[in-house]
DNA sequence: CAACAACTTTGACCCAGATCAACTTTATGA
DNA sequence: TCATAAAGTTGATCTGGGTCAAAGTTGTTG
């Protein structure tokens, strides 16, 4: 969403939203927040704000990835979204998070006072606009997560993520284009509700089957492009994420 | 949202929302609504509209339940969303549904002629924030589902479901309370990411435990309150579901 | 009210994925 | 460059919840 500022487009990249909601922004709306905003940088591994604190910012992310999750007592952690850039960190009308936020990789993140946030969103009929799209884009991408979720196998959800990653790349789909995760194991099980050992048996299976070939731990090619798509479970037409 | 007209009371009972959205009825508001309202009715069972269909009217339910789902090839369903009274049937800004829609009870619906509600939209700003908030309601309330879904175990599941139900009736909180389970099991199922043997099982389990009682399979009254929240899962403070 | 359909419960068995454990590879930094 | 830690892989085993099957309930309709 750089509807309020465009340092970095957010174009359809996000693996966790359908439409892109950028390239539009007004220039008066910039104008105005331009002398509100600040710059944070949160290195890896760091919270960037914890559930239940009182939310001071209303923040977007600049570059990097930092992930929203939720831990229960028992240590058990599931992921309910990545926020990549122009994603926010805070919702107006909101004092608190429900989420641990997290930074996956280091974080940027350009910052807004929340009052200062939430008046204009009350005075700029196009921020609450804009913010309805983006939540409404997220609320359906969140649906289509619980799917994969409550019903998927193991080899769907993986299939799946990749495919998202793929994807967000935004690259011309034919195979041996290079692709980057920007997540351990534990991470990717955390997101789609597996453990780690079962996140890695199915890569190294998707990788015995020609599927997909590994450069190093962190990147990957898709060799077989169908066989990803037929293995992720969803129709083959429309129903994507993203 | 009974911003939009209020025959129906929608406060706070909503099982999948945090936050109360109305009470703050605008009388412009209605009144340019006013002329442009239609009444259906769905029965029973019977789809409201598929995933991909067009959407000619954005819907408001007034009264019974419809659910949120989407189906894999294979039949496999996952319920994504229940939508009670005061919940919207399609978003502003988008040309189709994601999801199929079914009518869990017989449903009414209010419903606007997509186009005209979209204007408003854009020439209310009231009404888009209205729809940011619910919106962003929503995506809190998904979220807790995907942890539920990821990372809990049946039983888990099942208490936060029962618990759900009981806290949307909104009655003084002592035991003794009678309340309605609106759907089948094979719905809660669908709804859990279960499947209804062992939704039956686990609420079998329940009555022996004493925790709850059924007088009917579709109505129960909860003996144990202490027992069926610590059951949940959920810490005992904040992060409740509603 | 009989007979059929829809829904629910319960039991027996099975398997996908969790758990536990050993080991390998890669990264970090003194 | 060696030591230690962090991340990842792989194997063996276990188990929660799925699957399949049979009966029991409740509801509906002619």
């Amino acid at each position: 969403m750089n509807f309020v500022f465009n340092e970095r487009d957010g174009c359809g990249k996000c693996p966790i939203r359908h439409r892109a909601v950028c390239a539009r922004c007004d220039e008066e709306e910039l104008a105005v927040l331009e002398g509100m905003k600040s710059y944070k940088t949160i290195a890896q591994g760091e919270p960037i704000i914890w559930r239940g604190d009182d939310l001071q910012h209303i923040s977007s992310v600049v570059s990097g990835i930092a992930s929203l999750s939720r831990t229960l007592e028992d240590g058990r952690t599931q992921v309910v979204g990545l926020l990549l850039p122009s994603d926010f960190i805070g919702s107006p009308g909101r004092e608190t998070v429900d989420f641990d936020v997290t930074a996956v990789t280091d974080v940027t993140l350009c910052r807004f006072e929340r009052k200062s946030f939430e008046k204009l969103v009350h005075e700029v009929p196009h921020i609450s606009q804009r913010v309805m799209e983006m939540a409404l884009d997220e609320l359906n991408a969140a649906r289509e997560w619980m799917v994969l979720l409550g019903r998927k196998t193991a080899r769907e959800k993986i299939a799946t993520f990749i495919e998202m990653v793929v994807r967000r790349d935004n690259v011309p789909i034919h195979a041996g284009q290079p692709h980057s995760l920007p997540l351990t194991r534990e991470e990717i099980a955390n997101f789609l509700g597996l453990t780690l050992e079962t996140v890695s048996r199915q890569l190294s299976s998707m990788k015995k089957d020609s599927v997909l070939t590994f450069s190093d731990r962190r990147k990957f090619t898709v060799l077989d492009l169908a066989a990803l798509q037929d293995a992720t479970g969803d129709d083959a037409d429309g129903g994507v994420i993203i």
